[in-house]
Formats: C-alpha cells, sequence, structure tokens
DNA sequence: CCTGAAATTGCCGCTAA
DNA sequence: TTAGCGGCAATTTCAGG
C-alpha cells in the first residue's frame, strides 16, 4: 500500500461499490457488473490496493453475536499534550483488544473510542482500571449504543 | 443470515480472527491456518455466516484517498421521541449517502453519526442544510477527526 | 485463451452420546 | 444407532499470465 495519490474513473469507483458490498465476490463476477473483463478489472483492483484506496479486506463481525454486546462510543480529554504523554497513551490504547478502533479529533474532547465488552462489568473494569489509568487521560464520557440504525457501511465514492 | 445464537468454539474464532485480518484470503489457505481441511473449513465459515457472525465481507475503503479527506462524529439530540418522528429521522438518515454509520445512543444526545465528505463546505452543507432539517433533529454537535490512531479493527474474538 | 489453483459438493469414516 | 464433524476426491469455477 504505497502512499501516492491516484485519480479514479467512473469504473474504478464502480469497482469499489461493488466490493465494499461484497468484500469476497469472485473477480470474474465483478468484472461483469462493471462491463470489464477480468484481467484489466483486476489490473485496476491491484491498483487501488496498491495505492492504498482499498486498506485491506475484511470480515464483519456482529459484536452482539460473538459475546460482545455492549458497544460504547468513548470521548477522552487529555491533560497534557505533549508528545510523550500523547504518544504513551496511544501506546496503551492500542495494547488494549476492546478498543476497535479510536481517533484524534478537534473539538473539546480529544479521541474518540469505540469499545466493545462481554458485560457492564467488562466495561466498567475497562473505563475504571484501565482508560483511566491510560498515561494522560483527565476526562472520559461513555455512551453506549443501543441500537445500529447503519451499521458501519459504504463510503460514497 | 439467520438471527439464530450459535455457540463458537476455538477453532470458528480463529477463523473469524483470520477472516478479520484478511477477508479475502483462500479458504485453502485458511484452512491450513486453523489446523483443519476446506471442506469442513468451509463449512465453518457457512454456519457463521448463516447465523449473522459473519455480517457481510467488504473491501475497506479509505475516504481521505476517494476524495472524502473531512471525517466527521456527530451527536445529535431530537426534540422529539415520538415513533413517528424518530422513523421519520431514520429514513432521512437512510437517505444521505455521506451518513457512513448512525447509532441510537444512551446518555445525553440521541444519535451518534459518522459522516464524511469532500470539504468544508460539503460537511457544512449537509450539517446546515440537511442533518439540521431533519425531522425532529434539535441539537447536533460535529466533532472531527484529525486522525486515526486505531483504524476501525477487528472485534476481540 | 490456457493452465494451475481454488471453491464447492457428494460421499465415506470416525467418535461420542 | 444416530448426530456431528472431519477428510478425500471429483467437478465446476476462478485467478492470473
Amino acid at each position: 500500500m504505497v502512499r501516492s495519490t491516484i485519480s479514479l474513473d467512473e469504473v474504478d469507483r464502480r469497482i469499489l461499490r461493488v466490493l465494499q458490498r461484497d468484500g469476497r465476490i469472485a473477480v470474474t463476477l465483478l468484472a461483469e457488473q462493471v462491463g470489464l473483463s477480468a484481467t484489466p478489472c483486476l489490473r485496476r483492483i491491484r491498483r487501488m490496493e496498491d495505492a492504498g484506496v482499498i486498506a485491506r479486506y475484511t470480515a464483519v463481525v456482529e459484536p452482539a453475536r460473538v459475546g460482545l454486546p455492549i458497544q460504547a462510543f468513548v470521548q477522552v480529554a487529555l491533560s497534557s499534550h505533549a508528545e510523550e504523554v500523547a504518544s504513551a497513551f496511544h501506546k496503551a490504547l492500542a495494547a488494549r483488544e476492546e478498543v476497535v478502533a479510536a481517533y484524534a479529533m478537534s473539538g473539546g474532547m480529544d479521541y474518540m473510542l469505540y469499545v466493545v465488552a462481554a458485560d457492564f462489568e467488562a466495561y466498567a473494569d475497562f473505563a475504571l482500571k484501565a482508560l483511566l489509568r491510560m498515561p494522560g487521560v483527565k476526562e472520559t464520557r461513555s455512551s453506549f449504543v443501543l441500537m445500529a440504525l447503519k451499521p458501519p457501511g459504504a463510503v460514497p465514492v
């Protein structure tokens, strides 16, 4: 995955739409759907993979069905934004598997986390014993997911 | 994708870990990595697909590389929680492609959205002209993603 | 278009309730 | 003895040159 910027034409975008909908589709079928034969279609896919447009392929696992029904968004503010503090915090986040996604944010709170847990006890353990004790953490605010209206879906390309 | 609950053994969990890391891996290879032959491995995959444990497969597209560098989390509060208002709001959300994910939440704000846009103007158009005018919307609070520390990753199975 | 590899299916054997 | 699970082999379909 190289970091170059590439331009995408309408066919590339159609490929992306199909691959976001079904990441395991056979290239042969995909090619048909976008009006190409397999070879050039595969070339375009590889090109987008190499350019980092397609970061990876993944199976989308339903957390609730694998024993992780608690899902929360957690906003975190740090007390210091010194390089060492931030990078220690990043390292601490990376080490916790229940943190499925983490973003540095603009605005009042510095970070947004997406966290999964088996139950409230496990979540409380994470929030109180792990997160609040991570380097530089000043304040956290958790909101729990009640329902996914639109499960993480396709980027509009 | 049926809605039954199934139990997963350690082999199933290993399959899920591999498929989350590489959603396009060949079943043959996957089978090797989890210590099975292809046939039972594929059977387990199908079983998890049917049970909704694996919701789908997808290509993970980097928004910034397809011309959508603005990414925001938006919290939304509704002025009414009447059935009709909520469902009209859900419908309005569903119709907007820039809303990549949407959740009903506990706590102060009723919804959390993940939104992508081509630039601030497009984002402002969405926030001011679309979102604020959706049925029942009382208040919104946008935070912009500065950096993805941990890009949406694997659920710990 | 062609060749090797992968996906998928039918069938059989083993093991444990 | 039967339900559940794994493997082998044959067939169809796909990947990649």
